[in-house]
DNA sequence: CGGCCCTTTGACGGACGTCAAATAGCGTGG
DNA sequence: CCACGCTATTTGACGTCCGTCAAAGGGCCG
């Protein structure tokens, strides 16, 4: 699928089981007001939803920030491989358990973290979730960001505006560097204690 | 459990698979600074979390809010029943399905909404819950309602003095009645265009 | 009756949003 | 290859929502 088309809108259905193989997707609640939040962010391997395998029903809308390209599977006959394989199964509930933990986290930083802390826990976040793919480069630090600084905001419930202003307090203050959708964490240990962390 | 004690700290093993009978509980977080954010609310009937079948880990810091009964289930035993009963698996998973919604819920109410319509919110939220459980009167529409102020505060993101100001906003705008722990709702309408819902 | 926790109220401050305009990138078509 | 238009970034001035601080009532329990 090409980069900033929809995938799927919200309250639809999904066509099966479908695991994202290349590219970045964001899942958005739009509010009455227009107000956007973005709830997750999928990245290579990921899973669109656990909660797919027993309700087709899409909540969020999603949108492909880069070109993505996804495997479907049947529903049900990884529902049978499931059960069948027991080490499958609890794979598969360390990913259900680590994404209603994503979500808890999300709120909690949204409810009781100050911008800069949101913004710099997000691009850690981003970071370790690459890492566990190999998808970080080492000394420097360095990986693919395509996010645009709207996404940023939208997935720290703060405006572009502002995010702007973060993005270049970090860049002055020697934290990161970021430009043609590249970002490289020049101090880690600066950028932490940014996100208290 | 006696009302306003910790029931479980946060990081530690649960002793197996509980329900809460009788009270409400709250899950909070709570970060190095002292600010605290409410995750979830638990009510009579609910699962703490389905996640503790698979993971005994706590993530949260649990607190009876009014004194509470729980009755804990074996996790083995509950495994094998749940892979044994077709129809049980299913409600396992919409419950599962419940609490992950919830979060992102929590979430996108966190990030994009304002103050009043995340109290309203939060007020519809627990009716909603709890009408499902039969423990709501109609004409007038009647519930507990145990929280304390700062309770809310914690799950709103907000303070408890702002809080205050938006309670009494509701009932000089004669949507609500709140005193001696329990709550009217005497406009829905009104409290649900505060909701924005 | 006294102490503690909770609620309520007011004045003030700050973090973040809004509005606006200029600049810079990026893709598309001639 | 250049020109054009759209979209994204950047910057500044100003506004507002919500937080902070402080103090004065209420309620409840010992």
């Amino acid at each position: 699928m090409r980069a900033r088309r929809l995938i799927w809108p919200e309250q639809s259905v999904a066509p099966g089981f479908p695991l994202i193989c290349e590219g970045w997707v964001a899942a958005t609640a739009t509010l009455q007001n227009g107000r956007r939040q973005i709830v997750s962010f999928l990245l290579p391997g990921d899973v669109v939803s656990t909660k797919l395998l027993f309700h087709p029903h899409i909540d969020f809308r999603m949108e492909a920030i880069t070109d993505v390209t996804c495997r479907i599977f049947d529903r049900a006959e990884l529902r049978a491989l499931l059960f069948a394989q027991p080490g499958l199964f609890d794979t598969f509930a360390s990913a259900w358990t680590e994404e209603k933990s994503q979500a808890e986290q999300l709120a909690v930083d949204l409810g009781r973290r100050g911008a800069e802390e949101r913004v710099a826990r997000l691009i850690l976040n981003l970071m370790r979730r690459l890492e566990k793919r190999g998808l970080v480069g080492r000394s420097p630090i360095r990986f693919d960001f395509p996010l645009r600084q709207y996404h940023i905001a939208d997935a720290t419930g703060l405006t572009t505006v502002y995010v702007n202003g973060i993005l270049t307090a970090f860049r002055d203050a020697g934290l990161i560097e970021l430009s043609e959708r590249s970002l490289v964490v020049k101090d880690l240990g600066g950028l932490k204690r940014a996100a208290s962390d």
